[in-house]
Parts: structure tokens; sequence; C-alpha cells
RNA sequence: GGCGGCAUAGCCAAGCGGUAAGGCAGAGGUCUGCAAAACCUUUAUCCCCGGUUCGAGUCCGGGUGCCGCCUCCA
């Protein structure tokens, strides 16, 4: 099977075939900076990160780029209230974006364009558009000539003739579904020379400008947000293709993804943000990992309820996940077995038992169909909620085996258990999730709760078993303690003692 | 009013014509010195009404209820 994408601009499932063979070209509307991001904007952040790996993972190379809006209305209103430079205003809020974006560990972006900087490239496009009659000036403004475009509404399905209908304001536009491309300064406000005076660009124009810089015309991926269809979306295919008609379609695949909400409010930073959905709150409560389990639980395009009571229970999801893993470790690990190279996870070699009931033989089927279903699922429109409805069948299913009183470890089963546990983390890596073991106790380490390090640990499990053996029950209770007030958390198997930090 | 989307168990959420994934919560049980973790069992006929079909959450028509967008900063 392979890749299908719904296509905002069909409303259909597509084939996904890129422009150039093996290589993705996306690109993704960014925040304008003029407050913290919200766990609203994180989505489509979160979902593309996904989208991105996905696409890496299957084999493409892929470029992503996103911009950020550094000169916009609400910036400038924002400056004016509090009676600073927008640039004040941006670079504060920009430092903040990027610190989010590093703590939600999101992968690297191509490239991450402001519109500050991409004037001169804004302009060269206005004047394309103006020479090619799709745009006039009026009153210092340069409008896009909404009529003079035959496909305008294709991506919203929105009619010229409803849009026409709409109360108007008073404006020097010819036609009142005519958008700004560039905007006149008035006195005070930020501005940049243009062969129309003084001012600054449109809201849409931007993003046309550094998609066409950055990953040339005909984008495989543009993405943003399904409130952005229109008019923001809409125009840009105006713009775009006004400007160079010649090129055809300005974006092959438009995806978007679904709003987050709260019971009855609206999350939108234009009308107050509480700080309960503000990114950089939640993450000082929950692991990146928390935050992107919540979300692409949820198929993209469906709507998100948000709630604190959500990312707990997404939080005890992913813990089901680490208490696998660490199961998985630990057991695939086991002294006097004949070590397992790390770097397997190849499925060869798994079957040298071949009793068909026996345990690395299952976990052999397991894995298997664990592998191709969540494959199938991704493949569905980026489907990561069934895919992890599927990995936590498999780890039901290995969980079934290792903890039947039968189950023996043996060094075979140990080499399932240890592809078992690199398929899980290996596939975590496409959601954006890291599990891996030794980055976990790096994270710990950081941790102030925490003043004890591995080896005074295991020196304390080893006192601890050496007194259940002699079977002195209250000294092992009081190490056990000792060790949770540490926020060390015990579990006992037949084969030895696991530990874990804890959350 | 226009365009688009959604409605599945207590909560969240898959499902795209063949007889309801998964997570959280609840109940009972197993394992354990006790715990922890985990496993087993248990909890739905899919908003309503018509229609198509051998067969429909799944397709079509009509309701009802929610949500997003409908631009110049409000």
């Amino acid at each position: 099977m392979s890749l299908k994408v719904y296509n905002t601009l069909s409303r259909k499932k597509e084939e996904f075939i890129p422009v150039i063979d093996k290589k993705v070209r996306m690109y993704v509307c960014g925040p304008t900076v003029y407050n913290y991001i919200s766990i609203g904007n994180a989505r489509p952040v979160i979902v593309f990160n996904m989208v991105r790996n996905y696409l890496e993972h299957t084999g493409y190379n892929v470029e992503f780029v996103q911009n950020i809006t550094d000169i916009e209305d609400k910036i400038i209103n924002k400056a004016n209230e509090e009676g600073v430079d927008f640039n004040d205003i941006t670079s504060k809020y920009i430092q903040a974006f990027l610190e989010d974006l590093e703590n939600l560990e999101i992968g690297r972006f191509s490239a991450m364009p402001k519109a500050t900087e991409m004037i001169k490239d804004i302009i060269e496009i206005i004047q394309r558009i103006i020479d090619n009659g799709h745009g006039y000036v009026a009153g210092g403004d340069v409008y896009f000539d909404v009529l003079k475009f035959n496909n305008y509404g294709k991506l919203s399905g929105q009619k010229k003739e409803e849009m026409m209908a709409q109360e108007s304001g008073q404006f020097s536009k010819k036609n009142n579904i005519d958008f700004t491309l560039w905007k006149s300064a008035k006195p005070g406000e930020p501005s940049w020379d243009s062969p129309w005076g003084q001012g600054r660009p449109g809201w849409h124009i931007e993003c046309s400008a550094m998609s066409m810089k950055y990953l040339d015309f005909k984008l495989d991926i543009h993405g943003g947000g399904i409130d952005l269809v229109f008019p923001h979306h809409e125009n840009e295919i105006a713009q775009s293709e006004a400007a160079f008609p010649d090129k055809g379609d300005f974006v092959k695949y438009w995806m978007h993804n679904g709003m987050i909400e709260v019971k009855d409010e609206k999350m939108s930073k234009s009308k107050g943000l509480k700080s309960d959905w503000i990114l950089k709150n939640l993450l000082k409560k929950h692991s990146p990992d928390v935050i992107k389990i919540y979300m692409l639980s949820t198929h993209y395009r469906s709507p998100l309820e948000f709630s604190a009571e959500k990312l707990e229970e997404a939080r005890k999801a992913l813990e089901k996940i680490s208490n696998f893993l660490r199961n998985a470790e630990f057991l695939s690990s086991i002294e006097n077995l004949k070590p397992v190279s790390s770097g397997i996870n190849e499925l060869t070699d798994i079957k040298s038992d071949f009793e068909p009931d026996s345990p690395s033989v299952k976990i052999y089927e397991y894995v298997k169909y664990f592998k191709e279903e969540f494959k199938n699922a991704m493949d569905d429109d980026f489907n990561s909620a069934k895919a992890t409805g599927i990995l936590f069948d498999f780890i039901g299913n290995v969980n079934s085996i290792i903890q039947s009183p039968e189950f023996k470890i043996t060094e075979t089963v140990a080499r399932s258990l240890k592809i078992s546990s690199g398929i899980v983390l290996s596939h975590l890596k496409i959601f954006g999730i890291n599990l891996d073991k030794s980055r976990q106790s790096l994270k710990a380490g950081n941790d102030k709760r925490i003043s004890l390090d591995d080896a005074e640990i295991l020196e304390l499990i080893e006192q601890r078993l050496y007194a259940r053996k002699q079977r002195d029950f209250k000294k092992a209770d009081r190490i056990r303690d000792r060790l949770k007030s540490f926020g060390v958390i015990l579990e006992d198997r037949k084969e030895g003692t696991i530990w874990k930090r804890e959350e």
C-alpha cells in the first residue's frame, strides 16, 4: 500500500506522488509573534513534525520550511498598547517560540524565514502581480483584483458572488473581496520603502514569497491549521498563481490540521490567551512526549479537546509504553545470557527455535504484524491515532507472553525482546517521541529532586535483595521506601528487580 | 445567510459496505512476603427519520445538535 494524503484542494485522499522523485518540499505556516504560543499553535508544529518524520522514515528526502510572521497588525497593536517598538515585541516572542520548539524537541527546519527579511522578494512578487494585471494601486495601498483571477475559491469553495454580497467597509479598493498586498503606513508605524510608498506587506504575501524562495514553485505540501483555509491560503494561491501564470499549481497537496478546543471556548490568541493554554506553562508540568502522544492519539484532521485531564491520561498511556520498554530491555539484558548486539532491529535469526508456539516465534509474528499494520495506518493519511492503537496491541501481546507464569528467558527470546523494544522505540521516533533509556536517565539527572545516581540505586537494590533473601521484609520495605522518597520505583520479577524513576 | 467539518461505551478515540481497534476510568480475578508492573475476565449496535443493498457507524436524502471560516484589526 502506498501513502495517501487528504488534499483539501480536492477534498479527497490522493496517492502521494511528490513533484520531484524521492524528494518532498513542504511549507507550514508558523506563528505571528505577538504572544507566547498556545497548545493550539503547537498542534501544527507536532503534526507536521510527525508528517516530516514519517516521510523521511519511508525514504524521502524532506525539505521543511516554516515561516515566522514578524510584521502584522496584531503586532503593531500590541506594541502600541505596551508603548514599545514593534521589534521589542517580535524579538521577545520569536525567542520564546524558538525555546518552545527546543523544549518540545521538534526537528530542525531547513529554513525559518521572517517576513521582515523578505521585503525585497515580496515587493518583486507584488510588482509581477501588478504587471500581470491582477493588482492595482489605490490610495497608497496595493490590492489584489480578485474578480480577474478565475480560479479564486478553488481551495475554500467560496463563491465570489456570495462574498461580493458581504458587508463592506470604507476602503479605496474596487471590490470588497479584493485583499491587500501592500499596506501604506500610518505615521509612526513600522514601514519599508516600496515603489508605492512607505508601507508593509499584506498578511498573505509573505508565505508566497518565502515558499517560492526557499522551495520553488509547486510545493509538494503546504500545511497549516484549518482556520487558515480562507482567506489566508486561498489568497496565497491567487497571488502566487497570478504572479507566475505559466507555472501551474502553486501547491500540489494542501494539508490542514483540526483545531484544539476547550469546552465552550475558542482557543484563540486574539481573544485572550489563558495561562493554562500557554505551551510554555504546560511544558513545565509535562514532558514533550506526553504532549505529543496526547495530540497524535487523535487523527490530525479531527478536532481535539484540550484539558488537564486529557494530558494526565496521555501521561499514563505513555507510562504504559515506557514500562513495557523497561521490562523488555531488562529481560533482554539479563546477565549470563550471551549479550545481544545492540544494533539489531531486523527479524532475521529470531526464528531459530522452530517450536510453533515458542515465545520467540510468537514475538516474531507480533513484530512482523506490528510493522505492517503501523505502516498501513500511517500510509492512510498519517493516521497516527490508529497507529497508536496498533502499538498498544503489540505491547499487550508481548506483555502477555513475558508476564505468563511459564515464561522463561532464553537467548532467543532475549533477542526477540531486544528487537521488540527497538521496534517500538524507532516507531515512536516517527511521532517525535524519544523514550531511549540513556536519554531518560540524562533527563532525570537534571531533575533536582533526584539526588541518587544509578550506582547508588543499584547498591540499595542489592542490599534489599539480600534482606529479602533473609526474609527480613521490614528492612527490605525500608529500603524500598527510601528509594521511593528519591522518586525511584521498584518492580520485583523472578528474574530480578527492575527500577524506574518517577515521572 | 454562504462554504466546510463533526456526532461511536462513563470520558477520549479508531473504523471508509461484511457483522464495533486502542487509551483512560470502573468491577472481579491471577501473580507478589507486601507492593509495583503486567496479564485474564467484564462494560456499545454507533444523534433521529427515511432510502439503496443479500448486508450500513460505514453510501444517498431529510432532520437535530455542536464546531471552524466568511478578510482590513473589530
